[in-house]
DNA sequence: GTAATAAATGTTATGTTATAACAATTGATA
DNA sequence: TATCAATTGTTATAACATAACATTTATTAC
């Protein structure tokens, strides 16, 4: 079994969230899109135009996309827009839990999960820049324990892995 | 006993990393910088005026302090230094594991521990900016446990934390 | 000691990321 | 259809970071 699996980790088939070289990234990008409506209409939001683009933009592929990468690419087609078009929408994003920043690089990209705001962790191929997000209970009581130790509140943990993916760890296929 | 703890959580009396209000902050001061002097002499590095005026700074308490922050300060006294200088007093200072960035505030701050490079945690009070770092086997544990799960060789873990830190939670003392 | 070399610093300019402030437009509501 | 709130447009500027190259300072070789 285990047919098209990247790796030789113990990962179970389907779930891996690294994205494999031939998924049916349409279904990522078009699940997102039906998602974030979904999200709005339950939230009351307005998914505009322009908080649509950019989601989309989001998510071309699974790597991060900086708000002025994002701005050129509005503007690819002769529009002329403006940085705060970008940061209006990229914020609209993050409150309603459809998008993530990511402070180590400066970028942003679409989240992978559903619902609303959450914790997650990142993690970043340093070779392929795709990224992975996780919800992993161990990471976030890990950090909830340490930082009782230390009479802290935890409110909102950041958790940005750097490493190497396992198609670029030169896994079978 | 507990004579000053500043909080009930289960805590090690002096080995709390939150800074108490009114502890010897000198003390910290100067023993980062005798650390410091420790560090370039095993590993024939230069501590140089500006990158001991920087790392000096970034002592002045236990709250991460911006490039440009440090940059006016190292002007205060009429000097006219460039944003390069602190750049790479902050370039150096880092690689020898004498400093810290934190990539959610793009910030700086001073590194608590001894030692070359290191991974560490930061807990960041939202109330008044101070940090604690610390070094939880524990939570590198559980990020490279998600990590393996994903297929993914964990190279650098950023965790950057915020909260309120027992001082600000109105704690006794 | 002096020349050659490497390390560090000075200097200017520019690139990149993000927000402030206010005007104009659009969409919902009454 | 008048009113109000939300969104978008527009201009300017703030905040963060690095490239490139000249100059100086420290180390080493002779
Ligand atoms: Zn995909
Ligand atoms: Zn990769
Ligand atoms: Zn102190
Ligand atoms: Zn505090």
């Amino acid at each position: 079994m285990k047919p098209v699996s990247p790796s030789d980790e113990p990962v179970p088939g389907d779930d891996v969230p690294f994205p494999r070289p031939h998924h049916d990234h349409d279904h990522c990008r078009h699940d997102a899109l039906r998602r974030a409506e979904d999200v709005c209409a339950r939230q009351g939001a307005r998914l505009t135009q322009a908080r649509r683009e950019v989601l989309d933009l989001l998510w071309a592929d699974h790597r991060p996309v900086s708000a002025y990468d994002l701005l050129h690419r509005l503007n690819a087609d002769g529009r002329k827009a403006a940085p705060p078009v970008v940061y209006r929408a990229l914020d609209f994003l993050i409150e309603h839990g459809l998008a993530h920043r990511l402070n180590s690089l400066n970028a942003f990209i679409g989240c992978a999960h559903i619902g609303g705001e959450h914790g997650a962790q990142f993690f970043i191929c340093r070779e392929c820049g795709q990224v992975a997000e996780t919800r992993s209970p161990e990471i976030d009581s890990a950090i909830r324990t340490a930082g009782a130790e230390l009479g802290f509140r935890v409110q909102a943990p950041v958790v940005e892995v750097e490493g190497v993916c396992p198609t670029c760890s030169g896994a079978p296929a």
